[in-house]
DNA sequence: GCGGTATTGACAATCATTATCAATAAGGTT
DNA sequence: AACCTTATTGATAATGATTGTCAATACCGC
């Protein structure tokens, strides 16, 4: 349906590949890093073609990090948010039918059509919070 | 307490007067332009300060738009969330409390401190609709 | 009014991302 | 298997938002 000529290839079987083996969100660029540590030669501009597309036929979720830099994450096909924590990127998927319900209220109410949401809580998780302190001590 | 040895200018009242002026999220160079168009000399790179510090102090609630811009909007000092117009921008200011204590929760069960979190909803507001449905009938 | 210094603003620098475009290779056809 | 069409790649340039630099300026306590 999405795909009328598409062609299979090593470089998007590669950052497919990549991005399924990383924990947490990661950036175009270090997955690019990734893949050319492994000794791959592929190009950093394949790297964003390929988690473009990623995204768009709905294998990865992306978000934004605050310093403007987009995070790419391999995804299970159901809808789902994430929690993440902001010293390390390690991220936990949960489950949200509470708040898609409210969501969608929210909108019709104000009389606002396809409503879609942003939803990702941050936080610093257990291991990190005793690095933290750990760093704090020193 | 943040503020030790803050200093008054007319370039930050500027910049937060245009900000309360303006309707929905607006970005840095947008409300600099709109300043420019006013008469002001002011110059993009104290509009970027005076937007960070507003979103600093709480006085501005910051989101990225989907092109990797950060946009502003002057802010009610209590905690809230937004409901937005992905064609015209338009913004709604909305309460959250189910969602706020469901969010903590959610970070505290998976050991995560200290959370915030990021709830946005984005959707066609009814003018937008109206304007849509008149383009495609064009 | 003076002086120390926070702040400004023009411009350069940075950084993620996108566009360009010739060279390559996927995959159907024969 | 050689062939052809064209989607895809990748090196590099271009873009665009944002931040750093630093001399000049202007707040504000004295």
């Amino acid at each position: 349906m999405t795909d009328s000529k598409r062609r299979n290839t090593w470089q998007k079987d590669a950052v497919r590949h990549a991005l399924s083996e990383s924990t947490g969100f990661v950036g175009a660029q270090q997955l690019h890093q990734v893949l050319r540590n492994h000794g791959s030669t592929i190009g950093l501009a394949t790297v964003y073609r390929a988690l473009a597309d990623l995204a768009a036929n709905g294998d990865a979720d992306s978000l934004q990090s605050q310093d403007g830099e987009v995070l790419y994450r391999a995804c299970t096909n159901s809808h789902h948010h994430h929690l993440i924590c902001r010293d390390c990127g390690v991220t936990v998927e949960i489950e949200a039918e509470r708040v898609e319900s409210w969501a969608d209220e929210v909108a019709k109410a104000a009389g606002f059509e396809n409503p879609t949401h942003t939803i990702d809580i941050f936080g610093t998780c257990s291991a990190c919070q005793g690095r933290n302190i750990a760093r704090e001590l020193a």
